[in-house]
DNA sequence: CTGTTAGCGCATTCAC
DNA sequence: GTGAATGCGCTAACAG
C-alpha cells in the first residue's frame, strides 16, 4: 500500500491529519553529519572549489539523504552584492500597455526591495525602429548582470542578443519572443493563438458573409512589429482553415499622427462597404473605435488587444466589443522575479517559455479587471 | 514646474534617467540621528513601552523625516516565533475546485517556507452541513494566531466567527464572503456578478425564446450554499432586467449520489422540452454535461463554473460551452500571504474585500489556462 | 584544502 | 529607561 492509496483513502473518508512543518535542516547540521566544517559545506553548495574529494563525497552523501533548502532570508542579508539590471522596453504613459508592464517591474522591485538591485531603464519608441536601435546601443558600454528586453523589431533584437551572449550576460524577454535567440526565460502569450482567438471572436460577433478587416500600425522605418506579424498569421489561418470563409482586407493607421487616419480609414471603408468587423492587431483599438464613433458609424464591430485606459473606456461604451489581454503586470513582475532567482539563487525555472493566459474581456466582466496588480 | 510635468516631458521626449535605489536607512542610522541606542528605536517601532517621553519625541521626529522600511529578511531570521494557522475548507481531490485553492496554500507555504508556520488543515464535506459543523467544532480547543475559512454554510460560519472574535483571533475568507462577519480580508469573486455574466453568456449562446434552467446541488441537511444563492440572484436578475425575457426553471441534482440524477434530470427535461440552455451554479457542470452526452442530447448548451479537471475535459469536447473561473490558486496563495503580512509585519491591506477577476473560458483560450499556478 | 571568524540588520535579553 | 550584547543562518574572507 503506497502513499497515494493512503492519501486517497484519507480523502475519501474525509480524514485529515495536521502536518507539522518538518524542521528545516541547516548548513551546520550538514557539516556535523558529514564531519566537516560549515565553510566546507558552503564551498560545495556554491561550487567554489578548494574542496578535497573525500570531503566532497562525505557532504554529498549527506546532501543526498536530507532535503536541504537554504534559508532565503539569511542568504539575502549576508549576500550584500549589488546587482545591476538593464531593462529596455517601449516608452509608455500611464494606462498604456507598456505602463502595465512597468508597473509589474516596479511592483517586483518593491517586493524585493531588500535585495540590492540597481535597475536602469532604457525606453524606445515602439513605432520607430531608429529609436529602438539607439536604445539598444545604449547598452553597449554597460556591464549588467542581466538584461530584460521588451522587443518589437526582430533583426535589431537578434543583433543585441548576439552581443549579450558574447559577453555572457543573460537576458529575458517580456511580451514577445524572438526566434533565433536564447533567452533565460520568456514571458509572453502565444501570439499566433491570440490571432486565432481574435478571429474566432470577430467571426462570431459579425454576420456570416460580411467582410472583415485587420488593421496594423504604421511604424517609422517601415518595419513590422513581431507580435503583429504572428497575430496576423493566426488570424488569417483561422479564417482559411475554419468553415467560415470571409474576405479579409488589410489596412494600416498611424498612432503617431492620428490626424492622418480619418481620411485614409474612411476611404478604405468606402471602398470596402461590406466590412462589418475590424480587428486591430495591437493595443490601439481605441483609435479606430473613436474614429468610427466620431463618424457616426455604429454597425462595425471592433476587437483589439490589452486593457489600456482608452480601450477600457471604449469597451464600456460599447465601441469595442471584446479585448484579448495578456497579463502585462504579471509578465513584468515575473521577469524581475526570475532574474533575481537566477542571479541570487541560481534557480532557473524549468520552463523556458512562460505562456500567459489569454483573458477574454467583454463589457460584463470588465469591472473585475483592475489595472492594479492582482497579487 | 512640478514633478508631473517633468515626468511627462521626459516621457514625451523619450528621455530616461537611471534611478539608483535610495540607500536604505537602518535602525542604527535612526538611533544615531536621534541620539539614542538601537534598542530604544526598536522599542518605539514595536510599541513595547519602557521609553521616556524625550527619547520617544526625538526618535519620532527622525522617523517623520526619513522613510524607514525595515529589512524583511533580517526581520524574518531574527524573529523566530512560530505561528499557528488553522485552515478550514471543503475536502477536494486533485483537479477539483478546492484542490486548486489548496495548491495556492501550499504554493504560498513553500514560498514562505523560511517563516515558521504551523499550518493545520481541517476539511469538511461541502455537500453536508453536519460535516461542516464538526470541522468547525474542531477549532474549539485550538488557539491559533489566525484562521482561514472557506465557508459554505452561512449560519454555521457566523457562529464560528463570533467565537473567534471573542478570542480575538483574526480570520480570513476564501472563495466566499459571509455577511455579518468581520474578516481581516476576503478573497472571492462577486458572486452576484458571476450570476449576471453567466446569464448573459447563456442568453447569447441559446436561441431567443428558448427556455433555460438553473441547476443547484443537493446538500445533506437541505441547506443552500452561500455562493449558489448569490449566483442565482444575479442570474435571475439578469433575465428579469434585460430585454431578454425567458422562462427560467429550477432543478437540482446530486453530487454525492450521481446515479440518482439520470432519472430525475431526464424527467425534468421531458417536462420542459423548450429548454435549450442549462446553467450549473457550482463547479460540477461536468456531471450534467456527461449525462446529456450519455443520453445523446446535443442541442442543450451547458455553462458552469471553475476549471476543474472534469470541466476542462467537457469544455474540450464541446459538451460545456463556457466556464466562469475565479482564480482559486491565487485566492489560496493570497490568503496565506496576507495572513503572514498581518502576523509578522502588521501590514494590513487597505482593501478588505479582494474581488478576483472573473475569467471567461471557452474552448479557444482554454489551452493557456494551466492548472498550475501562474506565478 | 580547511576550520574559524566576522559581519549582514533586526529582535530581544540582560545588566546597569 | 536604556545601551550593550547576543544570536538568527548564511556568506566570504582569512589564517593556517
Amino acid at each position: 500500500m503506497n502513499c497515494q492509496y493512503i492519501l486517497q483513502y484519507l480523502h475519501k473518508h474525509r480524514i485529515h491529519i495536521s502536518t507539522p512543518m518538518a524542521k528545516q535542516i541547516k548548513i551546520k547540521d550538514i557539516a556535523r553529519m558529514a564531519g566537516v566544517s560549515a565553510g566546507t559545506v558552503d564551498r560545495i553548495l556554491h561550487n567554489r572549489g578548494n574542496v578535497s574529494a573525500s570531503s566532497r563525497a562525505a557532504v554529498e552523501k549527506v546532501l543526498a539523504e536530507v532535503d536541504y533548502k537554504y534559508n532565503i532570508h539569511a542568504s539575502a542579508i549576508s549576500l550584500r552584492k549589488e546587482y545591476k539590471i538593464d531593462i529596455v522596453i517601449p516608452t509608455a504613459l500611464g494606462g498604456e500597455y507598456w505602463g502595465a508592464v512597468q508597473n509589474g517591474f516596479e511592483h517586483a522591485l518593491h517586493e524585493y526591495r531588500d535585495i540590492s538591485i540597481d535597475c536602469r531603464f532604457h525606453y524606445y519608441n515602439q513605432f520607430d525602429v531608429y529609436s529602438c536601435r539607439s536604445a539598444y546601443s545604449e547598452l553597449k558600454g554597460s556591464e549588467p548582470d542581466a538584461v530584460i528586453i521588451g522587443p518589437t523589431f526582430v533583426e535589431e533584437t537578434i543583433v543585441l542578443c548576439r552581443g549579450l551572449e558574447e559577453k555572457n550576460i543573460p537576458y529575458i524577454f517580456v511580451d514577445s519572443r524572438i526566434e533565433g535567440t536564447s533567452p533565460l526565460t520568456t514571458y509572453t502569450t502565444d501570439q499566433y493563438a491570440c490571432g486565432c482567438i481574435l478571429g474566432r471572436l470577430l467571426g462570431s460577433l459579425t454576420p456570416k458573409e460580411s467582410g472583415i478587416a485587420i488593421f496594423g500600425a504604421k511604424r517609422i522605418g517601415n518595419r513590422k512589429a513581431n507580435n503583429s506579424l504572428e497575430r496576423k498569421k493566426g488570424f488569417l489561418d483561422y479564417f482559411s482553415s475554419s468553415g467560415d470563409k470571409r474576405s479579409v482586407k488589410e489596412a494600416s493607421y498611424s498612432v503617431l499622427n492620428p490626424d492622418d487616419n480619418e481620411e485614409e480609414v474612411m476611404t478604405f471603408l468606402k471602398e470596402n462597404p461590406d466590412i462589418k468587423g475590424i480587428a486591430v492587431l495591437n493595443s490601439r483599438g481605441y483609435i479606430i473605435a473613436d474614429l468610427l464613433k466620431a463618424k457616426g458609424i455604429r454597425n462595425i464591430i471592433v476587437v483589439s488587444f490589452d486593457l489600456t485606459g482608452n480601450n477600457r473606456r471604449c469597451l464600456e461604451d460599447g465601441s469595442i466589443s471584446a479585448l484579448l489581454c495578456q497579463r502585462p503586470e504579471l509578465q513584468g513582475f515575473n521577469a524581475i522575479k526570475s532574474t533575481i532567482n537566477h542571479l541570487l539563487y541560481k534557480q532557473d525555472e524549468p520552463q523556458v517559455n512562460h505562456l500567459m493566459p489569454i483573458d477574454i474581456l467583454m463589457k460584463e466582466n470588465l469591472p473585475f479587471y483592475r489595472e492594479l496588480f492582482e497579487i
